[in-house]
DNA sequence: CCCGTAACGTTAGTCGCTAACATTTGGTGT
DNA sequence: ACACCAAATGTTAGCGACTAACGTTACGGG
């Protein structure tokens, strides 16, 4: 339960970020110019974001991913079992987007800093879904690799998304549709 | 042409850095016990290795890469050419391993943010890639889609080789097959 | 309208990393 | 063997991200 004040210091430091960062880069903005801007001191910066870098990046969807992984039939190879449940959780997740999300995501694109920090983030994303098919008695290695491929191709529908008008639902479906067996419909 | 003197001291840094890694974890680990311990100045450290993390991680492999990427037939669909391209560039990286090689992965498959610098450079490659296929009228985003997820595949091998007895090129095999076509041979 | 508590500020410090300039060292050619 | 010049290293000073401990403000519920 997050007091009113401590929501409206969030909201303008992420205004005051997006802000800086959109006019000047990434990198050539500073926490300092940040709390500045948003009439804070760099310590309360840190406060609310860990990193420079969580105003743009968080992730808040593995247990939801994990879940809809491990609810796909356990008889189809992980690929499949990945793939099919990332499409899942796809229309959990599209709906609940905030307003800045596609103008953190154009950034993220633009850096690769911020790329890697991000990596970490879909890093965490991965381990939960190979904990999740481990405990179905899927060998590690495949689960990895399962996971990685498709949330990589995922990550480049997202990031192309952040520079395009297309709709997200639509490109990411492009992107793991080509992770499918050959023929297949979904 | 690298004088003797410079190549002596990069492999103390080398030794001296690999050795507190390993006793002491990555993190954990300060520029200035390495300099220490290497017998120079944390200011001679940065100009053989740019960051810290560059003594672990490093890849030239890129355009060698994107070369034998681009070799493929260009009838086959992005995914194709990209996954037999890796698995044709796999022959000629492997026998250059140094001996170093495993022990530095093995590191940087236990630390999250050690994953972040490594897929800098990993994003690189990609970017070297879909430049290559983009260059053949290939779609940007199908070509983006298909790189990353097999260098995700990819990675995933490299990792567990970090901490697994089995030859590298048997592991990335393995990655790659899994995202063949359904029944393809190799 | 008061009062407790959450939110914020202050200070001081560490670590990664960089710039400009002075200094040493080592291999080369005589 | 010796002197020389360039390459390699050291010195100092500083910035930016981030943390810890502790004191201070101000907001909102009663």
């Amino acid at each position: 339960m997050p007091t009113p004040r401590t929501l409206r210091t969030r909201a303008r430091i992420l205004d005051a970020a997006l802000d800086l960062f959109e006019r000047q880069g990434y990198d050539a903005t500073t926490v300092n110019q940040i709390a500045d801007a948003a009439g804070i001191t760099p310590m309360t910066f840190f406060r609310h974001f860990p990193t420079k870098d969580a105003v743009l990046v968080t992730d808040p969807y593995d247990p939801l991913i994990a879940e809809a992984v491990g609810a796909q039939p356990a008889g189809l190879p992980p690929l499949e079992r990945v793939r099919l449940g990332l499409l899942a959780a796809l229309g959990d997740i599209t709906p609940t987007e905030d307003s800045t999300a596609k103008r953190r995501v154009a950034l993220v694109a633009q850096s690769p800093s911020l790329r890697a920090a991000a990596a970490v983030g879909t890093d965490a994303t991965q381990q939960a879904i190979v904990a999740r098919l481990v405990a179905d008695g899927v060998d590690r290695l495949d689960a990895a690799i399962a996971a990685a491929a498709c949330l990589a191709a995922t990550t480049a529908a997202l990031l192309a998304w952040g520079t395009a008008p297309d709709d997200l639902a639509v490109l990411v479906r492009r992107a793991l549709a080509q992770l499918a067996p050959a023929g297949a419909t979904p």
